[in-house]
Parts: structure tokens; C-alpha cells; sequence
DNA sequence: TAGTCGTCGATTGTCGACAGTTTAGTCTTG
DNA sequence: CAAGACTAAACTGTCGACAATCGACGACTA
């Protein structure tokens, strides 16, 4: 009897998963704000609009759950997370925590290869803060502070961020613009490529600290400038 | 004025959230060892089994699946997560990253009443010591480490923890015993508690180290002697 | 008129069924 | 005897259906 082999990691040939693609776009819609924070996901009509069952559609949705996206209320359905002020200092802090660490990491692991990468994406930041698309921008952003945790090499970290990211496209999303000045942002990248090629932790963390640090401020400012998020959106509790 | 009905202290009526009931039996079934990683999640044999039908067995699949508990293998089913000895240093990374943090705000955090939580949950280690039970000893080491994450006040910290907890339990329980003398692993959690109560951030950062980093090694020379857990499981009982 | 109750449409939770795919076991062939 | 082909059983992915429940609205009462 031979044992049947367990998977493995690698990327699946196939993309055939529905469940996978409704959650995918379940994801897109909430991130872009196409589902204000707090309103009802109506099974049925998702369904209908994707030409799909309900099942597929609830399976997604409890992929998104786990993952902090939706909550669910029994019997009453699934809700876009809402965020309070304090979820926002919860995520940021999470991120600090995160970041500093992916940081020190990428400096042990840094090479040529990654380097340039790194070099690139700022560049890139400076490229898209000449076209005024702030989604554009913040997508940019995200790309660079995900390449330094793909560089520290840890799986479970980059997904951590990733998870954290989504929820912050969010509410960024929400916020509705959030750069003053792209350039000024794209400039304070440089000093953490460049704590990073030094490599001293402290100088890393340092400036980690002050660029997350400067966003956190940020956001949390004008979360609480605009505490009312809309809405005539039934809300789960 | 509204007549809202008079809170009254009923306990919210039973959670009837089939679903997470579910959840909550895979989640425990795949920590002690009972659906061994690698095996195969056969929905129909745990849909007979708890009397249910698929659908709700599969969504609680879905919830595991983000938790990374189970991997969802395209038109194969879900498969219990195998752990290489990469993940186990993934997940101990993280786990030092985020319990360092933790340690910093618990301390910034500590009430008189906190602290004495810390330290009765000590002396429950040092009682749990003399039953020479390891699973027990396991879970009251990890709620200390959890009490520390609570005080620290982030919820989504907390969350994070208990993700990586769930997925260390998994790894013990199938190393087996760990602990050689449980007296020992108790009194290491006093300079880490000592360290909070001082409050200097890097007394308590050296601290966690010291103590995780030791486990850390300890898991991974473990796993090492161990590698591949051959797996001849098709279904579990 | 404010608050409560009853009714009805809309929605969720769960189930059983079916088609298509994967797996295990058997047989064939070089 | 090993490798490959073939067959049957087992399993997954998805669907549609149905009962239970929720939310809104209007009728009723004090």
C-alpha cells in the first residue's frame, strides 16, 4: 500500500478554485470600499451576481472571517468589519511590531539581488507620485514594506503583514485620500532602504519606528476627524 | 425615550453556531494529535461522525484553512498541516517578535492586579509541576504567555498569539513529552516576570529571549531527531 | 401617540443529490 | 517482477431545496 502524498506547497497547476476566486474578489470589493464597513454580505445576491451557488459564496466568506475581513453574527448573516479608532492603534502597533523585526531581518539577509529591488521599488514611488493616483501610491507603498518581509524570509511574518495590509487598505480606503505630498512620502522611504544596507538593528528600528510611526499618527488623525463611517448600513450589533 | 428591555443577566443563549462547534472540535482533534499532520480531512466520514451534513463540515474547514491549521488541496480535500523544520523556526521568529512586544507593554500596562495574575499563573506552574502531566503543563506554560499578550492590551496581538500557539500545541503534541523537569521551565518564567515588573524594556526583551530562545532550540533538536512523520493515516477516528 | 404585538417577505443554516475527478486495487504486458 | 493500463469505489465541488429565523411594517392597545 503506498501512502498517498500530502501537499506540498507548490502552486497549484489548475486555477479551478471557485472558492479561492469568490474570495478573492469578496476581498477586492471590501478593500476598495465597494462594501462600506458594517453593511450586510447578501449571500444569495453574490451568488446570483457571480453566476454561482451559495455554497461557494459562504465558504469565501468564512475565509475572510478567520482572516478578520467579515464577521459573522448567527443567523443574521456576515458584516464587513467595522473599525473603531482603537482597531486602528491595535493594527499599526501590530504593524511596528512587525516591521521592525522584518527589518532587522532583511539587513541579515540582504543581498545585491534584493537590494536593487528594494532601490527599484522607491523608485517606483518616486514614478507613480507624479500620476496623483493615490490608490496607485498606496499600492506602491504596501509593495515596498512587503518586499522587506519577503526578504527577512518568513513566511508566516509576510502573511502576517499581508493580513495586516488588507485591513489597512481598508480603512485607507475609506479615509479616502491620504497623501499630501507623494514625493515628500516616497523620500522617507530612503532612510529605512538605507539603515537596512548599514544594518545596525537600532538604526533600523529607528526609522521604521519614525516612517510607520508618521503614518500611524496620520491615519489615526483622521479616523477620528471623520469617527461618524457613513452610514444607513445595518450594522451587526 | 426608548424602553429598551431591562438588561436582566441572562447568559446569551447557547451558542447554536454549528459551525464553530465544529471548528472548535477539528481545532482540538488536530492539537492532540488525534488527525495527525499530513492526514487527510475526509468530510463525509466527520460529517457521520457528528451527525451533520458536509456543508457545515467544510466551512469549519475554511475556517481552519486561514488559521493554518489545514491546507486546502484542489479537488484532493483538506490535509492537516505538516510542519518542516522551517516552519518551526517561522513560527518561533514570530512568536519571539511578537512576545518581546507583548513583554514591553505589559509592563507599561502592569496594574497590582495584572501582576498578581502573573504571579499566581507561576505558582499554578509550579503546582502543575507535581502532577507530571505534560499536556496540562503545556497549557498552563502557554497561558502564561497569553496572560502577558491579554495585559498587553492588543487584540489583534492576542489573536496572533493564540494562532501561533495553536500550531506549537500541534508540534508538541506530536513530539510528545517535552518538558524534563517541569520545576525548572517553572522557575524560568520568574525572571521574565521579574523583568516586566522592573519595567525596563530591555531587561524584558533579554528575558523573553532567553526563555523562548530555549524553547526554540529545544523544539527544533526535537523535530530534527524526528524529521519525516511518515504518514500511513487515510481518515481519522 | 408611543410602545407592543402579529404577520409576511426575505435571508440564513443545513441538507441530500449528482457530476466529475481522484484514488486504490487488479489485471496486463514487456 | 516492474511498470503501465484499466476498472471500480470513494471523494470532492457544487448545486437546488426546504425549514427555521430574522427584520420591517402595519395593526392594535393603553
Amino acid at each position: 500500500m503506498r501512502t498517498m502524498s500530502p501537499p506540498v506547497g507548490l502552486p497549484a497547476l489548475a486555477e479551478t478554485d471557485l472558492v479561492g476566486q469568490v474570495a478573492r474578489l469578496l476581498t477586492e470589493a471590501i478593500v476598495q470600499g465597494r462594501m462600506p464597513p458594517g453593511s450586510k454580505l447578501v449571500e444569495a445576491g453574490i451568488a446570483r451576481e457571480l453566476g454561482v451557488s451559495r455554497a461557494p459564496v459562504r465558504e469565501a466568506a468564512r475565509l475572510l472571517e478567520s482572516q478578520g475581513l467579515l464577521v459573522a453574527s448567527p443567523r443574521r448573516g456576515f458584516f464587513v468589519r467595522q473599525f473603531a479608532a482603537d482597531d486602528i492603534d491595535d493594527i499599526y502597533d501590530l504593524r511596528l511590531c512587525v516591521e521592525r523585526h522584518a527589518g532587522v531581518l532583511a539587513a541579515r539577509n540582504l543581498t545585491p539581488e534584493t537590494r536593487d529591488a528594494l532601490r527599484r521599488q522607491i523608485d517606483v514611488l518616486h514614478q507613480t507620485a507624479d500620476l496623483d493616483d493615490s490608490a496607485r501610491q498606496v499600492e506602491e507603498d504596501y509593495r515596498f514594506h512587503r518586499l522587506i518581509c519577503e526578504i527577512a524570509g518568513n513566511r508566516r511574518l509576510l502573511r502576517l503583514f499581508d493580513d495586516l495590509a488588507s485591513e489597512l487598505r481598508m480603512v485607507i480606503g475609506l479615509i479616502g485620500r491620504l497623501y499630501d505630498d507623494p514625493h515628500e512620502i516616497a523620500r522617507t522611504h530612503e532612510p529605512v532602504l538605507a539603515a537596512i544596507e548599514q544594518g545596525h538593528p537600532e538604526r533600523i528600528v529607528a526609522h521604521i519606528d519614525h516612517h510607520i510611526g508618521h503614518a500611524w499618527r496620520e491615519v489615526g488623525r483622521l479616523v477620528r476627524e471623520i469617527p461618524p463611517i457613513a452610514v444607513h448600513v445595518k450594522s451587526p450589533t
